[in-house]
This record gives C-alpha cells, sequence and structure tokens, in this order.
DNA sequence: AAGTGGTCTAGACCACTTG
DNA sequence: AAGTGGTCTAGACCACTTG
C-alpha cells in the first residue's frame, strides 16, 4: 500500500480547508459521498472524519453532518513561532551559533519515532540562538533525509530551520512534551547560565500532511524564556 | 444499545490496569483474543485498544502486540485534565492535602488581572495534590467572590477546584504561561523535593463565557512532570 | 421519508516480528 | 509458519435531525 486510503482523504479535507475553499463553519461532504468520491467504503472515509474531529479541525453531529472547526476552537495553543520572528518583533537583536550540521545514526527509540529503518541516518542539526547576544535556545534537531533531502545545504545563519522546513514541509501537526529540566554542563556553558538554573525543554515531533519530518529539542534559560498562550474552549 | 461494547471493553481493560493486575509493560490479549472474550468482531476490540492508546494508556506495535504504556506523568496542554482524573487515570492513588481555604485580599496587579476593585478581597486556595502519595502539583487560586459565592464552602477532599469551578462556571477560555523556575524553601519541603530541583509552574487565568473565574498558580516537581500535547496547524 | 453520523460484523489482505 | 497489529470492504441496524 504506497498511502493510506483514509490519509489521502484527510490530506484533501485538510489542503480544503488550508487554502480557504472550505471556511470556518462550512459543511462537508458526507461519510457516503467521500465514500463515493474516493471508491472507498464508508469506513474508510469515516475514519479520516474520525481524526480529524479528534484534532480538533472538524466537528460533527449525528444526523446534521461534519463541518469545519471554528480555527480558535481548540488549536493554537501554544503556536510555534519562528524564534528569530519572535525576538525581532520584541524589537531585539538576532543572531545565531552553528554548532553542528552532519548525517546522524540515531539511537532506536528515536529511530522509531521517526519512523526510521535500521542504519538509515538522520539528518542533525545543532544551533544557538542568540537575542542581543544572550543565548536564548539550544535547538536540537533531528530531519527526515528523505522528506528534506536538502537540509544540509542550508545555511542556518540567513533561514532558522524552522522557516525553512515550513517551507519545504509545511507543518501540519506535532505532538510535544514541555518539561523543566538542569542543564547539562555542556549545555549550561552554551547558554551562559549556572548550573542550578532550572531549563524548560520542549521535545517535539513535527509532522507535514505527508508524515513525520523532524524531531527537535528545544532548551530555554527559564530566567530568560517563559511560554505564553491562549486557550479557548467549547463546553 | 445500552452501552456501546467498545467502551464495555475499554472499561475492562482501565479496570485491569488500574487494580494493577495489568502493569506497566505487561502484554494485553490481542485483538483476536479480546473479540473472542467479549464475542464482538475484532474491529470494534481494536476500536478500545486505539483510542486507549491515543490516550496514551496503552502502547502498540506491528508484529509484537499491546501494552501497558509507562504511567510517566504526561498531560495535555491542549486540553486542561482534572489532576485528580489524570492520575487516576494512571491507575495510581490520588489524594489531597488542604492547606488554605480563606478570604484573602489580593496585591495590585493580581487584583487587577481579576478585574477586583481596591478593597474586595478574593477567594483563596492552596492545595497539595499527590498521586500515590508524592507530592504532585501545589495549587494556588484565587477565585471571585461574585463569580463564585460558595468556594469557601467547598470541601476539597471530595472535589477538586477545577471540577468545582467547571461546574458553576464553566470554562470558556484561559490564558496561561509556563516557565522553568526554582522552588521557595517552603514549596520544597511541600512537595519534598531539593531545593536545586527544577520545577514547571504554570500560571493561569481562566474566564467563564461572564468573564474572569479565577487564576491558579501551578507547581510541579520537574522530575515527576511532563507536560504533553498535541498541536495542529491551519497554515 | 430521507439523510446524517454512531456502532458493529465477518470477512480479507498486508507488513511486521518471532520461533 | 504462526501470530501480531494496520488497513479495508460491503454490508447492517441504529439514533438523530430535517423537511
Amino acid at each position: 500500500m504506497a498511502q493510506a486510503k483514509f490519509l489521502e482523504i484527510k490530506h484533501y479535507i485538510l489542503t480544503k480547508v488550508d487554502s480557504g475553499d472550505w471556511q470556518e463553519g462550512d459543511k462537508l461532504p458526507s461519510e457516503n459521498q467521500l465514500a463515493t468520491v474516493f471508491s472507498c467504503s464508508r469506513m474508510t472515509a469515516r475514519r479520516a472524519l474520525t481524526e480529524l474531529t479528534e484534532q480538533g479541525i472538524l466537528t460533527r453531529s449525528q444526523g446534521i453532518g461534519s463541518f469545519v472547526a471554528s480555527n480558535k476552537a481548540q488549536s493554537s495553543v501554544l503556536l510555534i513561532r519562528d524564534i528569530r520572528q519572535e525576538i525581532e518583533l520584541r524589537g531585539h537583536i538576532y543572531s545565531v551559533k552553528q554548532l553542528m550540521l552532519a548525517k546522524q545514526y540515531v539511537d532506536r527509540p528515536l529511530a522509531e519515532q521517526l519512523s526510521l529503518n535500521e542504519g538509515e541516518p538522520a539528518f542533525y542539526s545543532k544551533l544557538v540562538h542568540l537575542e542581543e547576544g544572550m543565548p536564548l535556545q539550544i535547538e536540537e534537531r533531528y530531519v527526515l533525509p528523505n522528506r528534506v533531502p536538502h537540509y544540509l545545504a542550508q545555511n542556518f545563519n540567513e533561514i532558522t530551520p524552522h522557516v525553512y522546513l515550513s517551507q519545504v514541509a509545511p507543518l501540519a501537526q506535532a505532538e510535544q512534551t514541555i518539561e523543566a529540566v538542569l542543564a547539562t554542563d555542556c549545555q549550561c556553558t552554551l547558554l551562559q547560565i549556572p548550573k542550578t538554573e532550572p531549563c524548560l525543554q520542549i521535545s517535539r515531533l513535527t509532522a507535514s500532511s505527508q508524515g513525520v519530518v523532524s524531531f527537535a529539542k528545544l532548551l530555554y534559560p527559564g530566567t530568560r524564556f517563559k511560554l505564553g498562550g491562549q486557550l479557548v474552549f467549547d463546553n
């Protein structure tokens, strides 16, 4: 199976929603209609709709239909913003130190997360992002070579990995965990912080509509960074 | 249909996990076995397993089987879940220590956030939530008396502030920041952690459709808690 | 009455892991 | 080769909503 059919249908719907063809509140084709259009069983069309509903992109009502969910309804809790833009929006000077950019083999659990086979390497980058010359974030990132074949050829002094990846493999979904941790000695040196300073660590697996694209580990000094977000609820 | 069969199967599995009959890492019956035991089709048994996997309770591997997931604390950023339910869903024992519950005058900036006038008091509660007897969260909360007049009469051994507030003033919106901080001496004692342990602090202003309801400060020990979440994007 | 989503069946073929 | 989960089919009956 080249690509699962329910994924194809999800992708189709996402494209319609992203492009604005289907606006907030618009009614989608019914399960039966989608099944006819995609020549699949109703259960398969249904799976696409169900998963998009779980992702907060659609809402559904028995007897009525499926609809494009309100944009603000559930998403954008933590909008993933570009760190460079964030810093520049504060009117501050952004700079970056590139520490590494290379092909790298990853350990088993990470390989699994990235859906890499045994022995396949990932592309790896390690950067420090600075605000007014002060380190604000260590970014370590593993990227899938087959999704982003030219990753290693980029110059991250000119474009951040996040912006580059958004261009070549638009973010459709991400899964992340946020923790408070102590930095390693090496990280403390890079961030120019004392060993006792608590840090915020974000581990994020990102995916485009085609599937997993990269895994990023972002480390912020606790005294210089605060993560903010708005939540909006239905119920 | 009295109760959907896939719900019955989910409940059965949850009971097994909660009771400790099935421990972290234990292998579950296969889809086919469950289908036989519950006299249902494989697809129905499969649905129960799939949903529990999405909820983070199971992990599954093709060709190998389904397993009870690691209990490592994890919760969603998107969904504000009840901490008691979160703990109990992990099959752990929840308990709570109530440290304070009183009328209290707040400082200027907080009063402004709560839209309180000069001289008006807020209701204040301070609790420690424990998982298996270990402190997991210090919850300090300021509540608007005119929105929640009976807050001080509640018994938070029976119902968490979050659940109570959801009942009397359903959450419509929230604004929060997440930081990595060091705990104060007093907080370290309450959380039973060393002074050097980084903590995750969530500061959350919640509002119902009527307006601001409460301000909560939640403090988690970094070694016992991880905030997890799924993000979905428009762009 | 016709259309919608919600649940369910009894099969099928597949990819993957293990003995 | 046997067992596992992943995908899919072509039906079915149901509860719910609307004309």
